[in-house]
DNA sequence: ACAAGAAGTGAATCACGATTCACACCTTGT
DNA sequence: ACAAGGTGTGAATCGTGATTCACTTCTTGT
């Protein structure tokens, strides 16, 4: 026996990996899944095709990865800002404002997750990141309408409701902004009357200053 | 001379088209822009494959054509619902409750229209599409707000969001019901509560035997 | 029935990415 | 320095559909 992997190597690896998944992600953050072609990537992260393989078994599991990878930092995101205290309708509205603000910021991204086709693998992890995603809003709602502070309403459909409503209005192929803020506002506003709390809307800076890490 | 295109032919030819996109159309029904390919209309067509190139240019052609016919019936559709008698907010309410059937009716149809991404040329037409589409819905959003029936708002997020909320609790890949009608009524009052229509929301069955033609 | 001008056809060809693999080049323990 | 066991590589190969085209089969006016 003459060679045992060492923990440098394990490092180099790690970091190899980690280069192709970023180089992975920013096309599709750039151009959607259509745009993660395994030439693009290696030649991206500076290595050749071959070596992709090396790492991933082939493009659907790359794609797999980064599809799961963009996802659980979306849903920790949003756990995190529903996490703040306060009533239903005050978290409701943090994680309303901070998916917004993503998606405003990443719209191709967001499409991609939403809505791009890629392999059936991805369409199972889909399904599930948004019953996940859908789920919280859920949650909220169901805790509202107990507590009286929102009308009775299918807590399912509207939290599929409320995704489809921001994610369209702001990275939606026809979205186009002056001012982000405002646009996050508006969308705010209107979710928010949607689901019955029309009334209660917080003053607009309510939620304002929510640090977004894009890429921790 | 021996040869001139008659009358009978002319039919004949036009039928032919006629077939081609009825083929193509249904798969695009089925299984969105990825599964119109070629050899599969041309087979379920009756036809050969060159002959496909006979009427189209392209396969792309073909595409936008499809399309363009889905959209325009779509758009019309809409144009007819909102053209009832009555406020803007029963309008709008006519408007959604149809749109929101058709969309539960097709819903690959619709994700396929509002989202597939297919050729730069039919991404053109889309964009055309959305915005004709939202136009509509904005128009009535102006004048709701102009008679102070309705809040003010960005009346073009707001008709944005309103396709979004719509087409993603009934066509998205989530989208599960046990009864059309209720859940065609949730999102209705769901959109409508979220243009600020909340209390005037008519009674449940103020527009519920609209005659939807799908295939005209 | 014949010639001109199409329309119909599908096997062959292209195009475009994904995937493979034989080979070159490191890393490690002796 | 050497052998063992990887890792890195990119030209060659595959696979999947779109597209072409030489050829067959109508249609029509004479």
């Amino acid at each position: 026996m003459a060679y045992r992997e060492t923990q440098r190597v394990r490092r180099r690896k790690a970091a190899t990996r980690e280069q192709l998944l970023r180089a992975a992600e920013a096309r599709v953050r750039a151009g959607g899944f259509a745009a993660l072609q395994i030439q693009t990537v290696a030649a991206d992260a500076g290595l050749g095709v071959g070596t992709v393989y090396r790492y991933f078994r082939n493009r659907d599991s790359l794609a797999a990865e980064v599809f799961q990878r963009a996802t659980e930092r979306e849903v920790a995101a949003l756990v995190k800002a529903l996490a703040v205290p306060g009533s239903a309708i005050t978290r409701l509205h943090h994680g309303l404002s901070v998916f917004a603000r993503r998606a405003l910021r990443a719209p191709r991204l967001a499409r991609a997750l939403i809505a791009d086709p890629v392999s059936p693998e991805v369409e199972a992890q889909r399904l599930h990141y948004r019953r996940d995603y859908a789920c919280h809003f859920r949650t909220l709602l169901e805790q509202g309408m107990e507590s009286g502070s929102l009308p009775p309403q299918p807590a399912e459909l509207s939290a599929n409701a409320l995704v489809g409503a921001v994610a369209e209005s702001l990275a939606g192929p026809v979205a186009e902004h002056e001012n982000e803020s405002e646009a996050v506002d508006a969308v705010c506003r209107f979710c928010l009357r949607a689901v019955g709390a029309g009334a209660e809307i917080p003053a607009a800076d309510a939620a304002p200053s929510l640090e977004i890490n894009h890429e921790g």
